[in-house]
DNA sequence: CAACAAGTCG
DNA sequence: CGACTTGTTG
């Protein structure tokens, strides 16, 4: 992790990431099939990294549910019980990555970014990329499209997150400058929603939930509207109020993805979409500019040996699939000497995050159980370093 | 002036120039005379916008004195006296744009940057523009000297100013990301002194005078340590805590310099220096860049029609001197028509503002009069615009 | 939108 | 330190 002078807040300890008995549990026990065992079914307090039920459902720990974010707001008695139940969504630890495969669900779940034609580009979507580039304060229209759609209340949950594995699991939150209360974004604005990063503007029931000051991760839940007969396409309207270039504790030029999940009234999963997003000043220019280089990639052109590294979000969902990778499910030895107490807990440190995410994408797969084998000795290593 | 979303307090209002009374008694005069005569002596509340006693005088207010800016801080008894000396000087009032004129008084007053020629560059001066070039919250050195020093206590005051004369009446201070108090720039510092964007981190008798809250300039003021035997230079380093570039209520890119004053125990001042300054990630290259530039104008090199006008900084004192321009000294007159109330009333505060700039640059000299009177004759429009 | 300015990364 | 990224300006 470097130490840029701005860079105060930009890699959340290990010690963040868990309550402390937690982390004490963990790196207590010794053998990794205990420590498989506690992650699955009995970790302590009843907090879960990665669920035991099946590919697409959450458990959420009703104790940490965060009273603050969900303040009452001006309602019609007409929509109270949706609202109570979004209310019954709790704020998603920051620490839990959340999947960002694209999953349909039951109801053909659907989200589109509605086209932008005109000459003018507050906003722009490129379909190769999956990904929308827009200008921080320019509202953005997005679709919701599903089918069958069952008599019980169903909601929209948004959530932004960095689309690299490595810092996936840091809240994305705004900067210092923008979340300041005399910010022009911020007048007449909620205080538990000014923290966000982005902004529903169309749906006066959406609920702002999370706090980044308790290390939570920031999301929007509303409740999908009832439908009228016939129509299973949902409009709103998205806004994001800092750009990707912002400074810590902002998002710092990270790549960022939105993930929309819908889910029922208790949190269980039932379709999931992800979109890449670029918040800058010139939309068009850099769009243009990924899209060349991503063609270029494309066609086999070696990259050049000097140009510098881009952190290339997740290929995304488009007609271009992902090559399944042979050697993705085979294990490999390490046989090395590494130099520097520090260096290896730090190395030791990314391993652990890195299996963390994988865990999170492979959830009820066959290698589930070869990632969390991985993680356990990553995590022995840990417990041996510190002694 | 430009709306860019980010630019909320980027040019002061005229009201914010005056307090009121003065601005309804201004702007209820008629004729230029009577506003003449208004500026020279009698201006309510003994506020004077331009000194009618010589040309190195400032006259300060003493209602506006800040108490908040001068708190106690611990301090030995023995310079107790040297400090409230430096207590006795007012902050001075961020519409008083200081004289940026090279002044060496009768103590031969210098000041030189500590030239640094050690590889790697903190900070790097250049003699041919006057202007160092630094990064943020890098120390540097700067040498005081004077000759014939007096029995009396003598005092330096460090202003920062934008060099510009449209933005030279803004009060230069931090942007809202490094002026926040968790910034690690703010750790351990005290109050009054967090906003100030120049810093003396070696003088610890330093008083950070004036209050960006209410509009006042700010600026560092400290005695000068009791001479040793023999001894007439003084070093004392200082630090910037915000970048050139920093965005508003930053300094946005704009020129700044740093004016040195030497003053007496009644702020009379005894001599002046200034300092080009830009805070900014890469010194070297952006130095060198500079000095090419600036050759090229010399050289002739005619200004490319396409390139984009750079905000040059007055030239400075270097061996390069401004040529008289003959026209300086001659009255024109105007006879157009202009569309549009709003781009008038815009065009008046800028004619405005720069009177009041040449006003203070050329105080108790022959044009003074001339100044005055097309001020006047701004103010006038500016009344019959308001009508 | 092109040219530039200025921070960041390797 | 060079190459690159990304905000700003006209
Ligand atoms: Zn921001
Ligand atoms: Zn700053």
């Amino acid at each position: 992790m470097s130490q840029r002078s701005h860079d105060f807040t930009a890699s959340l300890p290990l010690s963040d990431l868990f309550p402390e008995e937690i982390q004490q549990e963990l790196f207590s026990q010794v053998g990794s099939q205990e420590i498989n065992d506690l992650l699955v079914g009995e970790m302590p307090g009843n907090l879960m990294m990665v669920d035991g039920y099946g590919n697409e459902i959450y458990n959420h720990n009703e104790l940490i549910h965060d009273e603050n974010s969900l303040k009452t707001e001006d309602l019609d008695s007409k929509n109270d019980f949706m609202v109570q139940m979004a209310r019954q969504l709790p704020p998603l630890p920051t620490n839990e990555v959340l999947s960002n495969e694209e999953y349909v669900g039951p109801h053909d779940f659907e989200v589109s970014v509605v086209p932008n034609h005109k000459s003018k580009y507050p906003w722009v979507y490129s379909g190769i990329l999956n990904k929308v580039f827009m200008k921080m304060n320019q509202q953005f229209p997005v679709d919701f499209k599903l089918k069958n759609r069952p008599d019980r209340s169903l909601f929209i949950r948004i959530t932004p997150q960095y689309s690299a594995h490595h810092n996936a699991n840091e809240a994305v939150c705004r900067c210092i400058q923008h979340n300041h209360h005399n910010d022009p974004t911020n007048i007449g604005i909620d205080d538990n929603v000014k923290q966000h990063v982005i902004r529903c503007p169309s749906n006066k029931q959406a609920q702002y939930v999370g706090d980044s000051n308790q290390n939570q991760r920031l999301s929007i839940v509303f409740p999908l509207s009832t439908p009228q007969v016939g129509i299973e396409n949902v409009r709103e309207t998205f806004q994001f109020v800092c750009k990707s270039s912002c400074p810590a504790p902002g998002m710092q030029r990270r790549a960022t993805e939105v993930i929309f999940t819908l889910e029922d009234e208790l949190g269980r999963i039932l379709g999931r979409k992800c979109l890449q997003v670029r918040v800058c000043s010139c939309p068009k220019r850099d769009k243009d500019k990924e899209e060349t280089e991503a063609q270029k990639a494309n066609n086999g052109t070696a990259p050049r040996g000097k140009k510098r590294k881009v952190e290339h979000p997740p290929p995304a969902s488009s007609a271009k699939v992902l090559m399944p990778q042979p050697d993705a499910s085979r294990f490999f030895q390490l046989n090395m000497q590494l130099f520097g107490k520090n260096c290896l807990v730090d190395i030791m440190n990314f391993a652990e995050k890195t299996y963390y995410y994988e865990l999170g994408l492979h959830r009820g797969m066959p290698e589930e159980a070869a990632l969390r084998d991985s993680l356990a000795k990553v995590q022995e290593v840990k417990k041996q370093l510190s002694q």
